[in-house]
DNA sequence: TGAAATGTTGGGGCG
DNA sequence: ACGCCCCAACATTTC
């Protein structure tokens, strides 16, 4: 019976897993993990990631033990492809099979691996499981251009139909020789767990990695978030987003597999909610589209006129203090606490602790995208691009150089009694909800009665908000009069 | 998927 | 009864 190699990737599953369908189809599979972090570059996962990464692929191997009797070789090297031939060999496999990646250095990699397995006289091929549309199908339907905002696009994918067929777990004949063990220390070798210190405690109390775990945050989800999910999704107190960023990351869970169940949960209807909901998934194939077609946004902004913006030298303190919680503005200290003690932040207060940094301390995005890249779990290369640069103003559908959150105002109107706040700053609970979002103007004896002395176990704001607002204004209104004059 | 300034309207207090 | 002012409430515009 020939053998197969299933390359194990960013499809951490068994159900609705093309490669490893067509792997158990070839014949006896080897599951296999390459892990070449230097060679994927940008795309190399953060220290949030790899946590991730490490119970991730515990959870799959204990689901192919569990299920086939077999587990995951791993193997760590320089790059993958003379791994890919060592393991052919060594396996006396005939055919390699893998789900797509999007990241350019990824797709440069894949490219070249592809190319060489086959002149090796190996059967080589790649599948989608990670995307609703690949990147390339949907253009513009007279210009046959990428798309660069986000409602056209949409409204594209939405006429194209999205396939709801998923695939089932396929019967599966392992080779002999993958055990437990030998993977346990394996895995234990590739030293993706933080230790000295280990600060992985919140996330080990937030999350489930692994298939199971997504589909448990897509059940709950279905329960309890989804019915109020168009207005809830705006709250970071409360629990209406589905929290399946990681999972989807990581491929435990594919955005197919989730459109059905929810469409099977619905009844086939689709609500303001569920519309709603799908379009965030819209939003991150939306980032896909953007990494495929235009691969330098990864460091520079879309519009190149942008990457002349004359940016201030980095305050490293404000930095520090923004990265840690520490800028005495409660809804962004909560919102950078949250993700530091889970790996992960609601989606509300991404944008307004973003707008704080590129905006109010006027900081390149890129120092943002960095350090949310190395703390989030779900920290996806198009989506985190994305993001940050929607904030910053100079990327696809990108927020006017004018939107500059209020992060009280913001907290006044998504965080009313402040639970957010609270739960995240503990400093600030006793506030009362009127002062809990900005305890700087409480008058001194509120502050007294609450316990918080700003200076002593709360800072002061690290910026005026106002004066700030002003400042950055200013200097995007320059740059736009002198350097965005010209189109093109 | 903004905030703040400015403009408009209409009710109520008051001379 | 009337004009005037104030200001909340809402709409529009500007950044």
């Amino acid at each position: 019976m020939p053998v197969a190699i299933w390359w194990i990737r960013r499809d951490l599953r068994l159900a609705d897993n093309p490669a490893l369908v067509a792997a158990a189809r070839h014949g006896q599979v080897v599951p296999l993990y390459i892990h070449a972090p230097e060679e994927e570059g940008e795309a190399a996962p953060g220290a949030a990631a790899r946590w991730w990464l490490h119970h991730s692929l515990a959870a799959l191997a204990a689901d192919l033990t569990a299920r086939f009797g077999t587990s995951i070789a791993i193997i760590r090297a320089e790059a993958a492809l003379p791994a890919l031939l060592t393991a052919a060999k060594q396996w006396e496999a005939d055919a390699i099979f893998w789900n797509r990646q999007y990241a350019p250095s990824q797709i440069r990699r894949d490219e070249t691996v592809k190319a060489t397995l086959r002149a090796n006289g190996l059967r080589a091929e790649s599948s989608n499981s990670h995307l609703l549309f690949e990147p390339w199908t949907i253009l513009h339907p007279g210009s046959q251009e990428p798309f660069r905002v986000f409602t056209p696009f949409w409204k594209a994918c939405q006429a194209a139909g999205i396939d709801q067929t998923t695939l089932p777990v396929p019967e599966l004949t392992p080779v002999a020789g993958l055990d437990p063990n030998s993977f346990a220390s394996a895995l234990a070798a590739l030293d993706l767990l933080p230790h000295h210190p280990d600060w992985a405690g919140g996330l080990r109390a937030t999350w489930q990695p692994g298939e199971a775990g997504a589909w448990t945050r897509l059940e709950r989800f279905i329960n309890e978030g989804l019915r109020h999910y168009h207005v809830g999704r705006n709250l970071p107190g409360e629990r209406y987003t589905s929290q399946l960023s990681p999972h989807l990351s990581f491929g435990e869970i594919s955005p197919r597999q989730v459109v059905q169940r929810i469409l099977s949960a619905s009844a086939g209807v689709i609500d303001g909610d569920v519309a709603h909901f799908f379009s965030e998934l819209g939003w991150r194939e939306f980032g896909f589209h953007l990494l495929y077609h235009f691969p330098h946004t990864v460091r520079e902004p879309l519009d190149p006129r942008w990457t002349s913006f004359p940016w201030p030298p980095i305050d490293q303190e404000q930095l520090v203090a923004w990265q840690r919680g520490r800028t005495g503005i409660p809804l962004v200290d909560a919102g950078m606490r949250e993700l530091w003690h889970t790996g992960w932040m609601h989606n509300r207060t991404r944008m307004n602790a973003a707008s704080l940094l590129v905006k109010n301390l006027l900081t390149p995005w890129q120092e943002g995208e960095r350090w949310f890249w190395d703390t989030l779990v779900d920290a996806d290369l198009a989506s985190n691009v994305l993001g940050w640069q929607w904030t910053a103003g100079c990327g696809a559908d990108a927020a006017p150089y004018f939107r500059i959150f209020n992060p009280v105002l913001q907290g006044e109107r998504f965080d009313p009694h402040g639970d957010y706040v609270r739960r995240w700053v503990p400093e600030l609970a006793r506030l009362p909800d009127r002062w809990v979002h900005q305890p700087w103007s409480a008058p001194a004896e509120v502050r007294e009665a609450a316990g918080v002395r700003l200076g002593e176990n709360y800072p002061w704001p690290i910026v005026d908000l106002a004066a700030s607002r002003a400042r950055a204004l200013e200097v995007f209104a320059q740059f736009k009069e002198r350097a965005l004059r010209f189109r093109g």
